[in-house]
DNA sequence: TATAAAATGAACACCGTGTTGACTGTTTTT
DNA sequence: AAAAACAGTCAACACGGTGTTCATTTTATA
């Protein structure tokens, strides 16, 4: 198969880029970043990046797919019914650890797309991955509200959804002080702690 | 005065550029804008832009200055023993009325900024108002979480403040379909619930 | 109507873009 | 060992937006 050894060399070739713009985007913002900076700190030909790449943007759409898909796929994993049996054990769910440890492994692009010169669509990609995928399974099932504030219902997905990224969003910020298990145990003293308030409210 | 007059004229001009740029961004991310489109829609001479902004940068950080400026101001307005006060009369706080008001008025522009084609640096700022503003006056005082979930005690303010910041993007991106008022009383009910349940917990 | 500042229009050099075509290098197949 | 196949290189190209300039025209008041 000759194809292959190409195919090594481009991804090779692929793997450089990627790695470079990850630097470089943590330098100065990405707008600010031009394919020839890019192939210049690569030492590539600044041809070589038309080759792999359409334009800077597809390069960042690939790294962000990347990325994302990595992020879904262990979001899936999430068992609603795990979640509950875990919780009772007083045990870091599994897949949880593995989220955060994926986060963490990722933490220099992600903190970095996420932050003031990252991509805005960034973010909202991952909320969007963290509601659908994550909230519903977790803490949506474990939290009713009283009737009284009905409107706070409807915002309730926003709600956890922003509580959710906020958490992960300022663990990535203070760059990680604590363990993946560390912070999969504190998420699920924070569910415990809503469903025994939410329990009491509703024993009275 | 003289000046006065075409102090007025090129204040005009500036406005003309602020708006025509809101509404661009509304089509196409602010990346993709140039200062020859921006002048060509506005119906200026691309000249006429340096006459007033070095860049695009600045003109869309003068933009972003002048509406944070009057989000702090209101902002600034909370008091914590009338936030107290109003809560126990069950009336809406009229400074949180009045926060969603202008919120709702300046709705266009930071829809824009908060969206996929914003900039990111603009909801990292709005967090930071909220959270030195707001939440250090209202929620905070109002929660203490217990010994056994130290580490959340930690991530409270962001916590806090992604639950603040949720509520206002998840209005903001459903087109504002409650009142200020409404939204106001919901927050009221939003911190309420967490005071009675905290309330409970600690008298067990 | 005189005047002072704002806005215009055209020209300028500059720089990054994306594309092309001829080349060089490397690896595997025959 | 030669050649096939494709990655990467290099230089050149037209294109388009940038930011600046300067002379000129328009605008709004005193």
């Amino acid at each position: 198969m000759t194809e292959k050894a190409h195919d090594k060399m481009a991804a090779r070739t692929k793997q450089l880029i990627k790695e470079t713009l990850i630097e470089l985007i943590e330098e100065k913002s990405f707008e600010g970043i031009t394919v020839k900076d890019l192939t210049v700190k690569a030492g590539l030909n600044r041809g070589t990046f038309y080759l792999h790449y359409r334009d800077k943007y597809d390069l960042m759409v690939k790294i962000q797919e990347e990325l994302l898909q990595g992020f879904l796929q262990i979001v899936l994993q999430i068992d609603p019914f795990d979640v509950g049996k875990y919780l009772s054990k007083n045990i870091p769910y599994p897949v949880i650890v593995q989220l955060f440890t994926y986060l963490k492994s990722h933490s220099r692009i992600i903190k970095v797309l996420l932050g003031p010169k990252g991509d805005p669509a960034f973010p909202k990609k991952m909320k969007e991955i963290i509601k659908t995928n994550f909230f519903e399974n977790t803490i949506k099932n474990l939290i009713t509200f009283p009737e009284e504030v009905a409107i706070v219902k409807e915002y309730l997905p926003a709600i956890g959804t922003s509580v959710h990224f906020g958490i992960i969003e300022k663990w990535l910020d203070n760059d990680m002080p604590h363990s993946p298990e560390e912070m999969a145990m504190m998420y699920f003293n924070i569910v415990k702690f809503i469903k025994v308030q939410i329990n009491k409210i509703n024993k009275i």
